[in-house]
DNA sequence: ATAATGACAATATTTGATATTTGTCATTCC
DNA sequence: GGAATGACAAATATCAAATATTGTCATTAT
């Protein structure tokens, strides 16, 4: 086993490059394969098929891309403020994916049109992360009595608009800033305990 | 001028008819000629283009299946109820367009993809019926005093998971129902004047 | 023994020659 | 005269043959 051993890490890096390289739909296994300099059987010995890689590489973007989201739910700012953070957060790692690169966010966007479980996976590690928020404003008596784990789904499905891959064409608009302080605004007074108006 | 005239009206209804039948893809305006007796020529007689045509049937379709919309907005019941009735309303057209017959669904989604200026028009005719419901409402004093236009934008923004034809893959699953009612009621509860919780 | 190879069958994709469709307009019809 | 036609050029779409890709596995190399 030497420094240049064939590992499931060095084909998913290959995989990553080869499809940055040439786009989701010219990228074959031959290619990843050459890349590395291997057969392209042997890749079939670390991945069982061309989708499974395909998903393990979806799986690794979106773990990288969405890291700095599951800082900010550990975080220990007050909870409004905290899911404003986390829903701004996610927004922008979204728009600066879709804008500063459009080929490639396209690219992935393709890659998860094929991957529906690992999509449904990501939902729900999202939908995680607002419901410990939202679970800890309703503690702390910022937030109403609300089912945790329901309204985190009702938050996300709220800013669907913002965060869905499907209208990022509209990420790029004018007043789109504004658009999304208001909905927060709303979504916020919404949850808001009665008496407490929405911190910010 | 015989009663079988060739007007604008009957290539329209002519040209609905081949859609349904033959689908975005296939339907040519050699077919529509065809369908009516008159050489395509003809046709162009009173549409400039096979685009123009286009959007002209999804211009009809659009006005026939929003019709109730209307009707509610220029309802009196009291605007919060209005406000639901009216969402509601929008999100079962969708719907029941979408999974009641899916193939003239796709075939209006096809259409709609490339007449994004049509879109915006009855994007932006819908938001004028909400943003008179909230006028209503905070005419009533039933919603804090928002910008109602603005605040239109923003409910259309928020409900958009719930009538983007994009996510119609969506609409039938289980908690469906539910997550709408979820999702209103919390924007409701957000525009509620201090002190006048969410009529019902 | 374990890892890697490359020949192979079954699919899927590309290509490019052929056919259709769009849009125009000089001519015909009533 | 105004409405309709159909022949036409240019732009697009279609289809079948040629090529490439996926996934397997018996064989080879280490």
């Amino acid at each position: 086993m030497n420094e240049s051993a064939l590992t499931p890490e060095r084909i998913l890096a290959a995989a990553e490059d080869v499809l940055r390289r040439f786009g989701p739909g010219k990228a074959t296994v031959v290619d990843v394969a050459q890349a590395l300099g291997v057969s392209h059987g042997s890749v079939y010995r670390h991945f069982a098929s061309k989708a499974a890689l395909r998903d393990a590489v979806l799986r690794v973007w979106l773990e990288r891309t969405m890291a700095p989201l599951q800082i900010i739910a550990n975080g220990k700012a007050a909870p409004p403020t905290r899911l404003r953070q986390w829903l701004g957060a996610l927004r922008e790692a979204k728009r600066d994916k879709a804008l500063g690169d459009p080929e490639l966010f396209a690219t992935y966007g393709a890659l998860a049109a094929d991957a529906r479980e690992v999509i449904n996976e990501h939902v729900e590690h999202l939908r995680g992360q607002i419901s410990s928020i939202i679970a800890a404003g309703v503690a702390s008596g910022d937030f109403r009595k609300v089912d945790a784990r329901a309204t985190a789904l009702t938050i996300f499905d709220a800013t669907t608009r913002f965060h869905y891959p499907g209208l990022a064409h509209l990420w790029g608009n004018p007043g789109e800033d504004a658009a999304f302080k208001q909905l927060i605004d709303l979504l916020i007074r919404g949850l808001a305990a009665d008496g407490k108006p929405a911190a910010r």
